[in-house]
DNA sequence: AACAAGAGTTAGGCATGCCATAATCTCATC
DNA sequence: GATGAGATTATGGCATGCCTAACTCTTGTT
């Protein structure tokens, strides 16, 4: 669930917010000890003790000396974080009139501080909006992390490269017909073609060209790499 | 000075306003220990021990066993809390339409975090309001501390009851002149009658009537009991 | 004036939270 | 299988702020 009933300790969420940021940049989904002790100004001693806690607490699990991941609850508030960033920067920006440069200090502050009714409060206030002035997406609230994360196959562009996620389990005679073709979770599509109207999709899976029905596609939920 | 340079944690501001409510509260000047500690839900020890932290801060000023006060600047500061704390309960429930009820725990957690800029915005948002929607003032953050305590005398009504507190000292032959009729700080003066159109005012002090000049009147700062 | 009671204080500890240094360990790679 | 970069532990420090227990004031009563 990225629903955060966790304890919020500024600390904790910097380093939840930092592992986010460091994956997300290198498209890498494990974050080292040394890149993440850097990035917040701390010693890799202090970085590894504080992953640990993060792994207790649920947030993150970490294969020693093999990097750190944040978990669903983990990514789920970085995301939340992030919202509440992004929406205080709004609002601050176009509500009070303080000036984009000083924005994002108070917000830094603030994210750890505002309490959901507030957030609702403020999101309302701006119309909800999907993104900020700078046109960086916001993290919605009432989705699932991989909701989030992931998107339906026939929703993408021609050209487009993913990794296929999974398929909603209800639909066991997709998963076979997948399964016949070598089609498993990991593996990497790049949408070649997509035929106007409903029409079928090419798609380049493990050097094979397929053709899939928008109905399977729909069904299929991919990652971007 | 009531301006706050001082560091900002949870615990001392939230000792200081406490200090601050409590002696408003009884019209004493000095809090007890056990007052304070119990309002606060710890031990008389510990709040004995954090008074003694704040005042080599320079926020209070304690005699062993005889009650804390705040010095000036823990007076500025806790004004300065009671602002934000105002300012904030008034724009969460005009602004953001945040129910009544629900304000004031949101303010007392955003009262310890918010920045000058952002207080000042929010101010001038509202329109740089006197006084909350239930009345009560918010302290003005351009007026030391003894500027919105005490008032000329010359602006009370009649029946009012003050105590003296202090004369401009530029003007020497006030002084004499009062000191000449035991007039001094700390006396109580009741406000009997005031002629219209800038005539004398009348004021039992020391159990005596005086007629006071305006201009003397208008000297005097007084403060309420 | 003595004293009891209540208020206040100190001393000593404990818990939390987070960071640092130093020494050791692991893993990938040569 | 040696090596070096990266990661981990062990240990300790510092800051906050709280508590209990034991002691000391102050004050009102007798």
């Amino acid at each position: 669930m990225g629903i955060p009933t966790v304890e919020r300790s500024r600390a904790v969420e910097d380093y939840v917010k930092a592992i986010h940021a460091i994956a997300d940049d290198g498209g890498d989904r494990s974050v080292g000890t040394t890149a993440l002790a850097s990035h917040l100004g701390v010693t890799p001693a202090s970085a590894s003790g504080m992953v640990r806690k993060l792994a207790t607490l649920g947030l993150a699990s970490s294969s020693p000396y093999r990097g750190v991941t944040l978990t669903d609850d983990g990514e789920g508030l970085a995301l939340s974080i992030l919202r509440r960033h992004r929406l205080l920067e709004t609002f601050l920006a176009q509500r009070l009139g303080i000036p984009w440069d000083r924005v994002h200090a108070e917000a830094e502050v603030l994210e750890h501080v505002l309490s959901v009714e507030l957030e609702a409060a403020i999101a309302n206030n701006l119309g909800n909006p999907d993104r900020d002035p700078h046109g960086a997406p916001i993290p919605r609230s009432d989705l699932t992390v991989e909701e989030q994360q992931t998107f339906p196959l026939d929703q993408l562009a021609e050209g487009d490269r993913v990794r296929f996620v999974r398929i909603p389990d209800e639909r066991p005679e997709m998963l076979r017909w997948l399964a016949e073709r070598g089609i498993a979770p990991g593996v990497e599509i790049e949408l070649k073609r997509r035929e106007p109207f409903g029409g079928p999709l090419t798609a380049a899976i493990n050097g094979r060209e397929h053709q899939l029905g928008v109905e399977l596609a729909a069904a299929i939920r991919v990652e971007y790499l």
